[in-house]
RNA sequence: GGCCCCAUCGUCUAACGGUUAGGACACUACCCUUUCAAGGUAGCGAUACGGGUUCGAAUCCCGUUGGGGUCACCA
């Protein structure tokens, strides 16, 4: 059976996570159909009807977006495709065409009420309870075409069925029914010509041969009149599937106030691609096997629609910061880390060598971040001699002002500076003093550091190299 | 408010009529330890409520409550 599925942003703003989320599933589908070598086919199609809340960039964004997270469609308006063109607005003839259609067959009517005797009309409805009545749809519609064609500012409106009920047939929940008196004539057509989602969505999808809509949840109560139009048209249906609703820690939809909701924040903090994709799969579906980490191939592997949740996921950031480090420590190597790390520190202008000191500093930092944003904030000592020194650092150096002098000139003594010739001269000079390691190792610290949160001393000492080491401690010593 | 969807720890979830209701994040304690992390161990913590059905219900049915979505010439 071949599986055709599409997202259909609008190119209104920030490229959403929610549609990576729901980008996710449509790619899986595709690509397990293909695994299994079927037909199988991921596209991205962009509505774009809607000209009011246009914003130029947004499409490329979505597209950039997609192929970080390497959810990269078979066929979008950027790489073309035997079904194009993939964009509404360049389909527009399309959809005048088919509401025409619809209007010569009674399903569909031509509208003329003007914005405010809708807003009149919906306030009567509203106090009655019942679901706006359109006078126009009573119209002769010889008399409506005549108005039509004289000019006359008109909508093509569906004509819903005035009794019986239609069934939206979900794959993840039992089928629900809808009052067909439930139901409005919506618009299909708008005054502009440009379609509303509505009959853009059914004739397109049939059009590129979608098999399967896998959409959020919101898509519900719209779903009946895509239902009456594959029905009026004569089509058969695809496969409908509404996937729960990403949340705010409120339950509410998530939404940019209470989230970062924008996949670019994401990019910019530092967050891994993979991280990102394997905590959204987590949410409204888990790993049968329990398993936590597991990459795109895995899902696509084991991933089964019936077995998604229902329940509104909270979109956790703990969490995915919690994976993020998580592929950080277990699933990348360290050289992949230190490279993708460069490759993130220098899209954010901040140009440092890649060299051996850089990917030591790595090393020690891997256990210490989950995500590329922490990294500068944490390392500032190992890149400059400007580090700033906090209250609890400068408490300790005061503790060690003592000894900090005479350990300056161990320190400037010692034949080598590896980690083992370090460790047991500091221990030696511990003892010498009569202290606990940890007394000395700690005024050192903060010398050196300027925090007292470090990496391990040894490991840093060696990293820092001795003439660092030595210039930061003398200075320490005299209060500079 | 009408319509629709949903309901297990604070959060993500497992269970698919029979389990001491399991795991993960977060939180707490302990271990490791030169600090901070990471890691390890332990702990805290849930079937919203009320009725049925059944020998037996987190699981099936009904109701209540709660949460969410949707009611545009936006998608």
């Amino acid at each position: 059976m071949p599986v055709v599925t599409r997202i259909a942003p609008s190119p209104t703003g920030d490229p959403h996570v929610g549609t990576a989320y729901i980008g996710l599933f449509n790619h899986t589908l595709a690509h397990q159909a293909q695994g299994r070598g079927e037909e199988g086919k991921f596209i991205l199609r962009i509505e774009d009807t809607d000209r009011g809340r246009y914003v130029p960039d947004s499409e490329k964004r979505i597209f950039q977006m997609m192929q970080w997270l390497g959810l990269t469609p078979d066929e979008s308006p950027l790489q073309g495709g035997p079904n194009g063109p993939y964009r509404q607005s360049e389909r527009f003839d399309l959809y005048g065409e088919y509401a025409r259609k619809l209007v010569e067959s009674g399903h569909a009517y031509s509208a003329f009420e003007t914005p405010e005797e809708l807003a009149a009309l919906r306030e009567e409805a509203q106090r009655e309870g019942r679901v706006i009545a359109v006078p126009s749809r009573d119209l002769d519609p010889a008399e409506a075409q005549r108005r039509v064609d004289a000019g006359e500012a008109a909508v093509i409106r569906l004509k819903v069925p005035r009794e019986g009920e239609t069934v939206v047939n979900d794959a993840l929940r039992k089928p629900i029914a809808f009052q067909n008196t439930e139901i409005d004539d919506k618009v299909l057509l708008k005054a502009d010509g440009y379609p509303t989602y509505h009959l853009a969505n059914v004739v397109d999808d049939r059009l590129m041969g979608v098999t399967h809509v896998v959409r959020a949840e919101e898509w519900i109560t719209s779903t009946p009149i895509h239902v009456l139009l594959y029905q009026a048209f004569g089509w058969p249906q695809p496969v409908f599937a509404h996937m729960p609703l990403l949340r705010n820690a409120d339950k509410s939809k998530i939404s940019k106030r209470k989230n970062p909701t924008s996949v670019e924040w994401y990019m910019e903090q530092g967050f891994l691609p993979e991280a990102m994709l394997n905590f959204l799969a987590t949410m409204g579906w888990t790993h049968p096997e329990g398993l936590e980490i597991f990459d795109l191939a895995e899902f696509q592997r084991v991933f089964r629609l019936e077995d998604v949740t229902l329940g509104g996921p909270v979109f956790s950031l703990d969490k995915l910061k919690w994976m993020n480090g998580k592929y950080l420590r277990e699933v990348l190597t360290e050289e992949e880390v230190a490279k993708r790390l460069h490759d993130y520190l220098a899209g954010q202008k901040h140009d440092l060598p890649d060299d051996d000191y850089f990917r030591a500093v790595v090393r020690m930092m891997i256990p210490r971040m989950d995500v590329f944003s922490e990294f500068l904030d944490k390392t500032p000592y190992f890149w400059s001699e400007e580090y700033p020194v906090n209250e609890k650092a400068q408490k300790l150096i005061e503790e060690g002002r003592s000894f900090l002098p005479e350990l300056a000139a161990r320190l400037k003594n010692l034949p080598r500076f590896d980690q083992a010739t370090t460790d047991a001269a500091l221990r030696a000079f511990a003892v010498e003093l009569g202290l606990k390691p940890g007394k000395v190792m700690q005024p050192l610290r903060a010398a050196i550091a300027g925090t007292s949160e470090s990496p391990g001393m040894f490991e840093m000492l060696e990293a820092l190299g001795q003439a660092r080491v030595v210039a930061r401690v003398e200075r320490a010593a005299e209060g500079r």
